[in-house]
DNA sequence: TGACAAAGTTAGAACCGCCTAACTATATTA
DNA sequence: TAATATAGTTAGGCGGTTCTAACTTTGTCA
């Protein structure tokens, strides 16, 4: 076989895959400057993290050219993008915190969720909606109750 | 100044300040290998560890004595565990996760999230709990609609 | 009290992820 | 097309966290 599959991604590599999956759907391609770019590190960085993707058989990638992913690179991608939005709708749609702190502090946890808080999450979210479909509004009567908390 | 007050701690490191919290509040005395086996990690590791929170000021320590923590020490793992507590109250009380899960998936996630989304779900849980009081069994709602969901 | 067991430490190495400096390859444009 | 600007790479180093092996200290108990 020739890349190793090992799923054991680190929060790190995780990143650089989920910048790549990014970049990749708005542009068609991505470039390495502009992963650096994204994730705040220096060049030689995404380098080294684009060798050890290419390795495990995640990014199809030769020096000085384009990067893609390979199809298990996309659903490696597409998993860790689908739990980032997850998160932070429940960070926005829910719990009411602004886009861009739910933004950041998604980033930050989806590499520590497995698949069954993720689940259970997803859930919830759909369940909220659902309520505020039946007039109930969750969301919004968590709203004023925080509100109300915050000024006592 | 003797120790200098680095706030900036590692995932690691906070890791270790909770478990001598932890390990203290149970037999008022932290003893590394204790430490060690409730981090699941090498003896030397702990030394290492312990001599770095020394540095910072958040641990009394010595060679080959007990382990106490600073009044600093104390304030920060009490913040750690404070968020371990929160995280794991709302994965058990409101989504529904076993605690046993629950209580790892906390521990991962409890580095990650910050004041702001801390005292979110602070509330979040609170707000639940109101509701609960007032007839509404918002889990006991989620818990069931969970369920028909999965065999949907 | 002296030997042995348990706990803790030091030394040294490995791995990861990041950096800067210096180099090479590609793209642009005069 | 030759000079220059931009992008990407290699080499080497650093901090952080962990390990094993070998040592020292402390505690126990016959």
């Amino acid at each position: 076989m020739a890349g190793a599959k090992d799923n054991n991604l680190s929060a790190s590599l995780e990143d650089y895959l989920e910048a790549i999956y990014n970049l990749a759907a708005e542009s068609k391609v991505a470039r390495s400057k502009d992963i650096a770019k994204l994730l705040s590190v220096a060049k030689p960085s995404v380098t080294g993290a684009l060798q050890i993707l290419r390795k495990k058989g995640l990014a199809n990638y030769e020096a000085y050219g384009f990067v893609t992913l390979t199809g298990a690179g996309r659903a490696a991608a597409a998993e860790i993008a689908r739990k980032h939005e997850i998160l932070k709708s429940f960070l926005t749609d829910v719990l009411g915190i602004e886009p861009g702190l739910a933004q950041r502090a998604a980033c930050k946890a989806e590499h520590t969720l497995g698949p069954k808080v993720i689940s259970r999450l997803l859930g919830f979210i759909e369940f909220v909606g659902n309520e505020n479909d039946s007039g109930y509004d969750l969301a919004g009567k968590f709203k004023k109750y925080y509100a109300r908390k915050r000024t006592r």
